[in-house]
DNA sequence: AAGTGGTCTAGACCACTAG
DNA sequence: TAGTGGTCTAGACCACTTT
């Protein structure tokens, strides 16, 4: 049983769970609540915080969601053994890089409106043949070819210019904008390389990549964008962690 | 506004909230509560269900981390837009075969006592050398090959047998044994097949296969089980939804 | 100004697990 | 049997959005 040292400012904006939340996870990434051993009740957890137990549970759910307690009726809270790694977010590739300190770069290929295909149509929810904004980027890290990003964007959503591409993500830029992206269908899969690819990529023809597509909406339900990427697999995967609610 | 019919059953064991998640959620399937179309507010809610805010809210918050519904304060709750689709959960590919009604069949090519090499050894937190299950299956829908599969598993979790896998996907055996997966870290990629793979996968060497390596954890903490999956990409892809919380 | 969801309280009873 | 988390209530006040 270990106690780290908890309190909360009620005079603080930030929610008094959130607060707990995060100094239980601090705790957790700091070692000072090591993997596998138990945290107090709720009931003595809300007493020495002096808060009510509903606010300690909200607490506790945050990070059971996120994958760092295990709760066991009857036995008690204990602090996730297993390794948390970051999971897939609602993030684009650039913020990811960033995260992971590895200086991403962008060559924007080709910014243009053009009639949508029928995919992006379909996906984006427009007419076939409704103008929409066609964006093909090349991702580098340390001057290395990463990824092939293919992006689909109603038109009337953001006004988009190589130059803003190519020194913040796409998702940065429509956050910037007031876009808030709520919810994403993802399909993970892999190919070979067409030559052009290749070439871009500085591949041979014929490696496996992986692809990602992703429609992603906004919090009125609106298609905000539709992306297809292609990655080296030599040089990325991708990383979740699933929870067992 | 729409109004779907709502009862909750007082000496049923299942939770009001989840009977009331459900209910919502079937009237959504059906298509009763139509995509962007908003729901009641939470008192009115609460009271034609006979039942209190906080159990409402516990209903509606369940919807939203599956992605159906989506809240905004000041505004409302609505059902979302876009077509939710099934996310990769804790469940083992034979289940989401059967689940989508494909007709899987396995073939046992290995099941044996060894060694754990360092990379299994390490994944299931156990010293080298330390005798482990290893278990390669070949996988095939509709007799055609689909995946290899390859598993390590400490020895004094579960009695395996061949016949019993040919049945059964490894996760409801370890269920029906007790064993309680809670949380899993999981990297998916892309990589050529050699040609050993290639002749089991019916397939030629160098062509790409999407890659999924698992580590699984009990509700203990425990490692229980290390995969290393390789897909045929030409017939598999894996898909998610992701929600913004 | 009115209506919405977000947060919070101080209790209560129940189901499950362990010794 | 004692202790834990799971569920539930009936309120309260606040922050945000829309009219």
């Amino acid at each position: 049983m270990q106690r780290p040292a908890l309190t909360v400012d009620r005079n603080s904006p930030v929610p008094l769970y959130f607060q707990l939340a995060e100094q239980l996870e601090a705790a957790i990434v700091a070692g000072t609540l090591t993997p596998g051993s138990r945290l107090e009740n709720e009931i003595e957890l809300a007493d020495r915080c002096g808060l009510s137990r509903p606010t300690v549970r909200q607490a506790i759910q945050h990070l059971v969601d996120k994958g760092l307690l295990v709760r066991k009726r009857g036995v008690g809270t204990q602090v996730v053994q297993a390794q948390v790694k970051r999971p897939i977010e609602l993030t684009s590739l650039y913020d990811d890089l960033v995260a992971s300190q590895r200086s991403p770069r962008t060559k924007v290929l080709e910014l243009a409106t053009a009639p949508a295909g029928d995919e992006a149509a379909k996906n984006l929810g427009v007419p076939p043949g409704t103008p929409v904004i066609r964006l093909r980027r090349l991702r580098l890290t340390d001057s290395e070819p990463l990824a092939l990003l293919t992006n689909h964007l109603p038109v009337d959503i953001v006004d988009l210019t190589a130059e803003r591409l190519e020194s913040n993500g796409l998702y940065e830029i429509l956050r910037a904008t007031g876009v808030n992206l709520r919810i994403a269908n993802q399909t993970i899969g892999a190919r070979a390389a067409t030559t052009a690819e290749a070439t871009l990529l500085d591949e041979r023809r014929g490696v496996p990549l992986l692809t990602m597509t992703r429609t992603a909406f906004d919090d009125n339900g609106r298609a905000i964008e539709f992306a297809t990427h292609v990655y080296r697999a030599s040089r990325y995967s991708f990383t979740l962690t699933l929870v067992e609610r």
